[in-house]
DNA sequence: ATATCTTCCTGGGGGC
DNA sequence: TGCCCCCAGGAAGATA
């Protein structure tokens, strides 16, 4: 499932693999995985035909290459969702069993000639989206590398990773809304890039839970979870970042590293390793949440003691 | 306005 | 063996 460090392993190697070139033939297999573009199929194919990659920008989750060659300044979008690949391979290669749309890249030595669309739920997809200025650009530039961004990530915060983010502003946030902690964390606009593991994870690191109620979260907590986010996003990366030279980026492969060092997610039952460490017995235990579940260590994330 | 619920999807796995 | 149902997940849009 792909979360911010995926999606960087993601932007690295389209940086690396298709950023100067032009997409000469633009197919899309199966309409759903544009759904989000408004102008339909068709436009989606002739507008895109003939542009150049000039530049590969992540925010959080969203993924969008810049162009040039279009007679109104956009970007193509594309957000992996849950299950979304984008692979770099020669265009002879057979195509996968979920290919939604193939973009036929200008040849040049060395390189696969083919970016490619992947993903089996179609939770994610790609489109076109205007370029509009961000709302948060820092005064006198500063942070503002990429002072556009697409209309439709215009609304999430500046992620986990991004300099010019801090545990001050997190706390006020935080601090702003009346919800229970891993809601907030899962919030894009309040802070962007972390999902279901990485929310875990790091709700685990900082010894926090996410049943906490924002409205009440102190300044030493927040440091100490801004951390923890920080921290574990970067080990992911680290991660998965392996696979930046290899011919195609492969996302399940890049999240796959890290499941081996998660000390929470998906782990019910066994032994909470900083408890087991500390000479404490006590389990990880998992708890339905939003639909789906959370889980966390009982002993070192005291639940509140009145949950909202 | 804010907070929460529902919807979009598929395939793997459990239960019968 | 096979069928059915549930579940996983991000985020837009609907609803409270």
């Amino acid at each position: 499932m792909p979360e911010l460090p995926e999606v960087e392993v993601v932007r690295a190697g389209l940086d690396k693999w298709v950023k100067g070139r032009t997409l000469e033939t633009v197919t899309v297999r199966d309409p759903r995985s544009v759904r989000r573009h408004i102008d339909g199929v068709s436009d989606f194919e002739e507008t895109l035909r003939g542009c150049t990659v000039s530049g590969v920008v992540r925010r959080g989750k969203f993924l969008w290459l810049e162009l040039s060659g279009l007679e109104v300044s956009a970007a193509l979008v594309a957000h992996l969702g849950m299950s979304g690949q984008l692979l770099v391979e020669e265009r002879t290669a057979p195509d996968e069993k979920h290919l939604k749309v193939r973009f036929g890249l200008e040849q040049r030595a060395g390189m696969p000639d083919e970016l490619r669309f992947i993903d089996q739920r179609i939770f994610g997809g790609m489109f076109l989206s205007p370029l509009v200025p961000t709302a948060d650009a820092l005064p006198g530039g500063q942070g503002s590398e990429h002072p556009l961004i697409p209309q439709a990530a215009s609304h999430i915060s500046r992620d986990v990773l991004d300099p010019h983010r801090d545990d001050e502003q997190l706390y006020r946030a935080l601090r702003r809304r009346t919800t229970q902690l891993k809601r907030a964390l899962l919030d894009q606009e309040l802070i962007a890039g972390v999902g279901n593991i990485y929310a875990d994870e790091a709700l685990w690191q900082a010894k926090l839970s996410g049943l906490r109620n924002t409205a009440t979260i102190r300044r030493n907590e927040v440091a100490r979870l801004n951390e923890a986010l920080i921290d574990v996003m970067r080990r992911a990366l680290e991660a998965g970042g392996t696979s930046f030279d290899s011919l195609y980026v492969n996302v399940n492969g890049a999240s796959g590293y890290f499941s081996r060092s998660l000390n929470a997610y998906g782990r019910e039952g066994k032994a909470c390793p900083r408890c087991a460490a500390n000479g404490l017995d006590s389990v990880i235990r998992r708890d339905p949440f939003m639909g789906r579940s959370s889980y966390t260590c009982p002993t070192c994330q005291p639940r509140p003691r009145r949950v909202r």
